[in-house]
DNA sequence: ACAGAAACGACATCCATTTTCATTAGGGGA
DNA sequence: TCCCCTAATGAAAATGGATGTCGTTTCTGT
C-alpha cells in the first residue's frame, strides 16, 4: 500500500541521522540554523552530511514540527522544535539569540479578522519580535 | 567641517544613479527586489550598476526611507518607498505580489507594551501578512 | 533474505548579496 | 571658476546559504 501516511516527526524512514538531528534540535534551547546544527552534531562526534541536515529540516518544516524564522542579522533560516501544536511567536535577543515564547492572543484574534479587514483571502501572518534580554541589556 | 549630516533621502552626494534609483523605486507600485529594480532601470535605458542599486537601497534602508520585507517564496529582500514616516505593515498577495497597507493600530498598541510583557528591552517587531487579493482569488 | 525506494553524503551549482579596487565625478573651498 | 578630496560607481570576483546531482547505502514491507 502506498498510502501509509507517516505519523512520526521523522521522515518515512527512521535513520540514525534523522534521529540525531531531531534529538539535537530538540535539545537546542534556542533557534538554530542548519549550519549551526550541523556543526553541533559534528562537535559531539555525530557525523551527518550538511545536505542531510537541510533535507531533514525541510521535512520537519513541512510536517509542521518546527517553527522557522529568519535571522535579521545573517538572513539565515533558524529552526526550533515546536513544543505545542499551535503556532507560536517568540522574542529573540538580538545579542545572544536567546528566545522566549510570547503570548500573542490579542494579535491572533486580530489576525483572525484580517480577511474581512483587508479584502484579501487566506491571510496568514508572520510576526517576529527582537529585543535585548535582561542578561544582555546591562 | 566633517559634521555635515545630510538630510536628503539620497546619500551624501546627489548622483544621477541615486536619483534614478529613487525615482524608479518611488514609481513602483509594489515591493520590488534590488534585481527587479535594476532590471526595470535597464529596460528604460537607465544604466546603473547592480552593486550601485544594492548600495543605494542599503543607504535608503539606513535612512528609513524604505520598508523592507523578505519574499516568502524566493527569500529576496523586497523594498518599497515609505510614504508616511510611520512604520507600516502590508498584506501581500502571494500570487501577484500586489501589496496594500493595513491598519495595525491594535497590534501597535500591544507592541508598545512588549517590554513589560516580555522582560526584554527595546523590543521591535516585524509583521508580515500574505494572502490572496480579490483578483487572484477566483 | 530480497527488492524497491528512500535517505545519505560529497560535491557541484545556484543565486542573492557583498566586497574589491581602479576609475569617475559631486561639491565645498579657495 | 578651478581644484582637490573623497564619496560613488561599476565590472568582476568573492561570499555564503541553500538546493540539486548522482552514485552508494540502508530501511522496511513482503
Amino acid at each position: 500500500m502506498s498510502e501509509t501516511r507517516g505519523t512520526t516527526p521523522l521522515g518515512a524512514r527512521r535513520t540514525r541521522q534523522r534521529l540525531d538531528i531531531l534529538q539535537h534540535l530538540s535539545a537546542a534551547p534556542d533557534f538554530i540554523s542548519a549550519q549551526g546544527l550541523h556543526a553541533r552534531l559534528a562537535q559531539t562526534g555525530t557525523l551527518v552530511g550538511l545536505s542531510t541536515v537541510y533535507r531533514a529540516l525541510r521535512d520537519l518544516e513541512r510536517a509542521e514540527q518546527v517553527d522557522v524564522i529568519r535571522s535579521e542579522a545573517s538572513g539565515e533560516r533558524l529552526y526550533r522544535r515546536r513544543s505545542t501544536s499551535e503556532h507560536q511567536h517568540y522574542v529573540i535577543c538580538r545579542r545572544c539569540g536567546r528566545s522566549e515564547a510570547v503570548d500573542t492572543d490579542i494579535v491572533e484574534r486580530w489576525a483572525a479578522h484580517l480577511d474581512q479587514l483587508t479584502g484579501f483571502s487566506n491571510v496568514t501572518h508572520t510576526l517576529e519580535l527582537s529585543g535585548e534580554c535582561m542578561d544582555c541589556h546591562l
